[in-house]
DNA sequence: CAGAAGATCGGG
DNA sequence: CCGATCTTCTGC
């Protein structure tokens, strides 16, 4: 569409854990309906890994909801919480291996809720391809973000064994 | 079919 | 600390 995207990551087909830390740095970008691109670093990240996971969706099966994080990754997956929140998705791995990324910040916006208020997502996003979308995608860039590894947050229910697994990513100095 | 809880946030 | 607000899942 432009070339602007030339800079566009392709490969969301590795395991969940290993892309978590390389998406610190990348950046989020968004093109609006005006024409107007936002492009933002990512700096924070959880991963949610199989339907072992009891914190993972996936670990409910496979559902009309949950579909998406079965598909090979580089789709985006985004669910409605508390009535009022989209959560913003990265689907990773093989086909039939469910996993996603939940982008919980970026530069000067931290909250899942937050970003994807500042991103406008909704439910339309649902099953969109990162490698194809002419409005959201992700980029390189030159820069790794050194970053530290604690628990997921808000997964309590999931029971201490998976509540407990150090999968949030968070990029430090922000 | 009713009820509860949720990968959250902002106001008081 | 609690209310907002609605989808999804679970139990009867």
């Amino acid at each position: 569409m432009n070339n602007l995207q030339n800079n566009r990551i392709t490969n969301f087909s590795n395991d969940v854990l290993e892309i978590c830390p390389t998406l610190l740095g990348k950046y989020l970008c968004r093109r609006f309906e005006d024409g107007i691109i936002i492009r933002k670093p990512i700096i924070e990240v959880e991963a949610y890994r199989g339907i072992d996971d009891l914190a993972c969706h996936a670990s409910k099966g496979r559902t009309k909801r949950t579909e998406i994080m079965f598909a090979n990754g580089g789709y985006v997956y985004v669910y409605l919480i508390y009535g009022m929140y989209w959560m913003l998705n990265i689907v990773t791995g093989p086909i039939e291996l469910p996993q996603a990324i939940l982008i919980r910040g970026v530069e000067g916006c931290i909250g899942p809720g937050r970003v994807g208020r500042l991103l406008a997502i909704d439910a339309s996003f649902y099953g969109e391809n990162l490698i194809k979308s002419n409005r959201i995608w992700i980029e390189e860039s030159k820069s790794t973000f050194p970053f530290i590894q604690t628990e997921r947050v808000g997964v309590g229910y999931a029971g201490p064994e998976w509540a407990k697994k150090p999968w949030r990513f968070v990029a430090k100095g922000f």
